[in-house]
Formats: structure tokens, sequence, C-alpha cells
DNA sequence: GCTGATTGATACTGGATGAGCATCGATGCT
DNA sequence: AGCATCGATGCTCATCCAGTATCAATCAGC
């Protein structure tokens, strides 16, 4: 097989079509050029130059193989370059999982600062439901996920993204629907639609502490996984709900969104895997700004 | 710089992710293996394999190497069968030089002949009138070139390809036109159209010979260096001319094209250079079938 | 819980490889 | 004829690489 040093050295020769020089720019002396140069013409068992003791003539088999041999070392420093790169993450792929709310929000803002901080990097995008974000940075077929912070200590870290304020999702026939702003004390008697605690404990806390501070617990009528999902079925008219205020962008016919007078922050950030290995990671992580 | 060695050792053990199986594939005992990839690793300053003490896998930028390290080994071996092709002549290029006369008559099937039997030759054409075609060869200007036979030795080789015989061409309102077979003494008294006994001696000589048997010496009225110009001159009522039988083929009105009674054979054949070193001319002379 | 097997890493040694030095042979120029 | 240039060759020495023997760590099974 080829080798590296006769490819350096052939290049060379048939660069300079001198082997006093070649050698010099090889930063060898000419004798171990003349012999690496035999050596690999008795390998091919091809006669690469014409040696006419006054000049150094490439062959059409020479020819051929001085633009081979130049790609092969290009890519010899490409594979190198490229090599490092992914290893210090500036090169490479990241999945990334979010449940379409998080869409709405901060993910273009996210995406442009990776895109313009860390171009080489290949952002794989996934919408999944939220019920399955953890077992899928666990099982490392995601490498990040937007999520909301973990009640319980885990393997997943995570890093904060942004807060916003719940708001009240109303039908728009409901009767307090004309509000701008609602004290939460007045939906103690209304029909609640949530989700399973389990799907975001860190959101269904922050939904019932803040009913609770109002003085009551929210009566459940229905509980579904995704926001969406609950602010269809308000629009329905099946019941009221407190959503992350960035829902309102979903812009449905039925439903009204209306500011909270006093609202707890939810937040969310994103979440990976310790044992998640992708060298991208850390640079992308350090690109993330702060929440505001 | 990469060795072709360690993207050797490195490819066989990413592809059995396994330090013992890998070396036996390799031919070595494992410890070398070892210490290679731990050369590359260091030389890198990337570590390409996490090792678990019980299993062995790929890191990121070990993947990223594995895919690039497999390319630049195909290239390398690719490189090599190229190399010795060149050198055989199977792979190449060639310049093929030629009055426009020879591509009315053997042109075509000869080159499918070349296309057929050495797929990989490229053959460059290049239409010239016929006074060029012995320096064009001698200083490398192309490769080969479609000529009558040399008259006189030189460093330009030739092989016979075909043999025609000469036709007479008569204005179409001339006396003899209406003959199906002319015999040439009939031509003594008519001025003749020829060319520069240089620019192809052996038709010339085959020209004037012809005339000579039959008893006479042709009236020049008229000289130029191309056959298709002779025709056209002809057509024109300037004179007559005897010209090879494949220029029936122009079908130019004004000119008719009439059998000789007796005619010598033209030959044509290929010339090149005995300095040019193209591989590939061995290869299409071998090819080249003889004259029927 | 201990023993044996498996797996990758390490120390050491011998053979191969490659670079440098000196020199030769051939050619071209003065 | 003499000198300079250029590539090839003989020789020596340092380096590199593969093989042998061995170790450390881990896992399986009794």
């Amino acid at each position: 097989m080829l080798e590296t040093r006769q490819l350096h050295y052939f290049v060379a020769l048939a660069d300079t079509l001198h082997f006093g020089r070649a050698a010099e720019q090889l930063h060898i002396t000419q004798p171990p050029l003349s012999r690496q140069i035999a050596a690999l013409e008795q390998q091919l068992g091809v006669t690469l130059l014409a040696r006419n003791s006054r000049s150094v003539t490439l062959t059409a088999a020479g020819r051929r193989l001085h633009a081979e041999a130049r790609q092969i070392l290009a890519a010899l420093a490409q594979a190198e370059r490229v090599t490092r790169s992914t290893a210090q993450g500036e090169l490479g792929e990241v999945r990334l999982s979010f449940t379409m709310a998080a869409a709405w929000n901060v993910l273009p803002a996210l995406l442009k600062t990776w895109q313009h901080g860390a171009p080489g990097i290949t952002v794989t995008l996934r919408e999944v439901t939220p019920d399955v974000l953890a077992d899928a940075l666990a099982r490392g077929e995601t490498d990040l996920a937007i999520t909301f912070p973990w009640k319980q200590p885990s393997l997943l870290h995570y890093q904060p993204l942004f807060a916003e304020p719940l708001c009240a999702v109303l039908p728009a026939a409901h009767r307090l629907a004309q509000h701008t702003t609602l004290d939460v004390a007045l939906l103690a008697q209304e029909p609640f639609i949530t989700f399973p605690r389990d799907v975001a404990p860190a959101l269904h806390d922050a939904v019932f502490g803040c009913c609770m501070e109002h003085g009551f617990a929210p009566a459940i009528q229905l509980e579904t996984r995704l926001q969406q999902t609950i602010v269809n079925l308000v629009a329905e008219g099946l019941g009221v709900a407190l959503v992350p205020a960035s829902m309102r962008k979903m812009q449905l016919a039925g439903a009204v969104f209306i500011d909270l007078a006093r609202s707890p922050q939810v937040e969310q950030g994103l979440s990976w895997s310790a044992h998640n290995d992708n060298p991208c990671l850390p640079l992308l992580l350090a690109l993330t700004p702060a929440p505001s």
C-alpha cells in the first residue's frame, strides 16, 4: 500500500522536477529521496519520472499519480482537521427534542444563536410529546431537550433558558372572557383542564401552586398531555386552564388568553444526559444565553 | 501527518471494535495495535475510542475519522490502480489530428474500435490542414495523425490503415461527365487542379504517376492544399482533378466523380512520433485493424 | 467471595526501515 | 580538458515497529 511519506516525497519532486530542490524543500537530503522514489516506482512497477541525467520529467503515469497524490494529501490534512474539530465540538450533529409548545417560543432565537456561534454543528430537530423527553435523553436517542426543570435529582443535567408567567385560557363565550387582567381567585369554581403531573412536574406544581395561593384547589375536569390539546379543549368550552404565556401565539378561535394579575414564573431550559459524550454539547451550552 | 499504517489499523479497529480481533485481521499481534492507536490519539490530541475495559466504543471524533479514513484508503487503492493502468496505456488521453478528408472515411470505424477496445482512453480530435501534421507530431502537439505514408525516412512512425483508388472529378457540364468509367488518358488535355507536393508527397506522386502511366504529364492550372477545395474548384468549372475515392462522399452539386478504368491504390495510415512516450499509443495501434 | 478467563496496556528485545555522509558516473558548459 | 551539476549507490547509525512476555482490571461462574 502507498505510504504517506512516499506521496509527500513524490509530490514535492513532481512539483519541482528536481531531486535536490525537492529534498531541500522536504528537509531531507537528496539520497533518501532518490531511494524512496525508486522504491515507489518499483512497488508500482511503473516508471513515474523520466530522468534524462540533465532534466527530470513526469511520465503519463507520473502525472496521473501526481494529481491523485495531491488530492490524497489534501484529504489527509482535512481528515486531521475535521477529527480535531469534531473532538472539540466545533463540528458534528446534535439532536434536539422539544414539545411543540417550545417551538412557539424560544426555539427560533436559540437556533439562530447556535447557527451563528457554531456553524459547523448540524442540529436535528425532533418534535415529541413531553412524556418521552426524559427517556429519550437517558437512552441517548436525543442529545438535548427543551424541558421544565426536573423536580427530583437524576442523571439529567439542566440549564435554564427562559422564564415566563402563566396566563389563563377561557372559552371565548365565558363570562370572564372580556377581562384584560384576571385574578386567579375568580376561577375557583371553574372546571380545570390540566395534565398528569409526571409529564412536567414543575409546570404542574406551578399551576396548582398558583391556585392554592389564591385559596382554592382546582377542580380537574379533564387531563391531557399536550398544552396545545388543553387550549383546544378550552376553545371547545370544556373548561378553563392556566398555561405558559407563550401559548398565546396559538391564535385559536374560540379561546381567549388573559394575563394574570399575579403569576408565578415558569422556567424552561435545556436538559441533557450526564452520560452523553457528544462534544458539541459544551459548546452549544456555552453559547446559550442565560434567561433574561 | 497521518500515516497510511495508522489509518489501516484504525479502520480495522473501528470496524471490529475489538483490539484482539482487529489485530488478527491485520495479521499483527495486539500490542502493536494498541500502541499505534495510542500514538494516533496522542498525535491528534483526540480520544478516538472509549475503552471501557470490557468494551470499546468510538467517540464522535472516532466516528468522523473512521469515515474519512475509509475514503482515504479507498483513494489510495484507486491511485495505485489508476497509476498502473495509466502506465499500461489502459487509461489516458490521446490527441488525434486529421484532415477533413479522412473524417469522411475511416475515422468513425476507427473511433468505434478504440472506444470498444480501450474504453479508458479519451481521444481528443483535432481537424487540421495537412501541411501541419508532421510538425504537430514532431513537436508533440498531437499524439497520432491520419496521414499518407511518408516518402522520406524520419522520426515519424507509420502504420497503414486503409487503401483506396483515385477517382476523377469533373465539372458537371464537362463533355466527359456522363461516363461511368473513365480512362485517365482522356484527361490528357484537361487543366488539372492539384496541390503542392510537400503537403502529401505520396498522394501527389500517385496522382502524377497515374497520369504518367497513361502517357501524359498533367497541366497544372491551380494548386491548393485541401482536397475539399480542389473539388470545390472543379465544381466551379476551373479544371479537373484526381482525388481519393472517398471524396465522393462530399456530394457537391456541380462536381461529378467518375471511377477510373485503372487506378493506383493510395494508402493512408496512422503516424506518430518516435519520441512520443504516451503509453496509450501501443494499445491503440495494436487495436487498429490492418488495411483490408 | 474467590478463581479463572478475557481484554487492553506496558516493558523489553530483535529486525527492518529510513536518513545522513561520502562518493561515483554521466552529462553539459566553458 | 577541466569543472560544475545532478541523480544514483554503498555504508553507517538512529529510529521505528512488531513480537514475546507480562500486568492490571474486569467479568462470569461456582
